[in-house]
DNA sequence: CGCTAAGCGGACTGACCAGTCCGCTTACCG
DNA sequence: CGGTAAGCGGACTGGTCAGTCCGCTTAGCG
């Protein structure tokens, strides 16, 4: 954050923001402060001294994912291709929720920051292209689209099947 | 579950299994063994003493949920349309985990009891027909319908069309 | 009824965890 | 190189929760 950070300061700054990372990616939202202290090689009271609570530093993660999140939906609008955009984008969201328990678990906590409405408005500009273009059907919205991105982990098929316009 | 036990203790016991399952649906495996002993008007030892961990309270009570969802699936499997009787009694399912949290995040618990093996037989007979009846795409498993369940209890529609056979 | 074992519940323990604090260490400026 | 403020980490606190235990209560049999 500030510039003004002594080197030690600094290097375990970064080294707790990647060990808290993999924590609540492996064990989700319940992560507890000593183990990512622990993996980060610092004493505990040091990850209190950089985020007040251990929520700050939970959503402090995650925002840097949906970060990462929306520059993926962004490099996919590049695409001249409507439908492939939003599957390639679909997809690729649906790889990182597989691997990553803290997302799922901890999505609500973030909406309402600048962050959520980023991705929510390229995910929207996807969708609406996706629509126009007849890939995508017409009765889902953004919002729909990102509750179902947890499902498709698991079963990617079944679900962008079942988002495309059905002709019945 | 012994058939001789003192009345006021069978009382105790049903009252703990109801808000224990209120409990668990409301707050999902969390929920404190504190709270459903209040909820039931019994001191929390009462609990220990019919259960020896909460672990194995809370499977009692899935069990008991998925005897009920077994029910359905075998109630459906009476209607001679093999889609209808597929889609009855997914979105049945559906709507049991939207009203259950303790399912969605405890159902890996009760793999390999007879009552997970139960469900699975009477969800595989019924996916089956469907398959045969052109009702159900073919490239999905019995645990793949399940494990597609949660996401159907908020989005039904494209979890469905998803899963009719595509043809493109 | 009266006796007794079954049942009860709340006080207690130990484990765990978020968050605080303070005496010690060390980066780095001048 | 020396002074000092920034940084460190672990001991400590308070709260929560699962699970134990034991003295009191009461259902229900004979």
């Amino acid at each position: 954050m500030s510039a003004t950070l002594r080197a030690d300061a600094r290097r375990n700054l970064d080294r707790l923001l990647e060990a808290a990372s993999e924590c609540f990616a492996e064990s989700g939202v319940d992560a507890s402060i000593d183990e990512i202290a622990r993996r980060a090689g610092v004493g505990h009271g040091t990850v209190f001294r950089r985020f007040p609570t251990k929520e700050a530093l939970l959503i402090a993660v995650m925002l840097e994912l949906l970060r990462g999140l929306t520059r993926d939906a962004e490099a996919a609008l590049e695409d001249q291709d409507a439908g492939a955009a939003f599957e390639r984008f679909f997809r690729r969201a649906a790889g990182v929720y597989a691997q990553n328990r803290a997302i799922v678990e901890g999505f609500d906590r973030c909406v309402e920051t600048k962050e959520v409405d980023a991705l929510k408005v390229a995910v929207g500009r996807l969708a609406w292209r996706a629509q126009r273009a007849g890939a995508l059907r017409r009765d889902v919205t953004p919002d729909d689209v990102m509750e179902l991105v947890p499902a498709a982990s698991r079963h990617p098929d079944v679900i962008l099947d079942g988002l495309r316009p059905q002709r019945r």
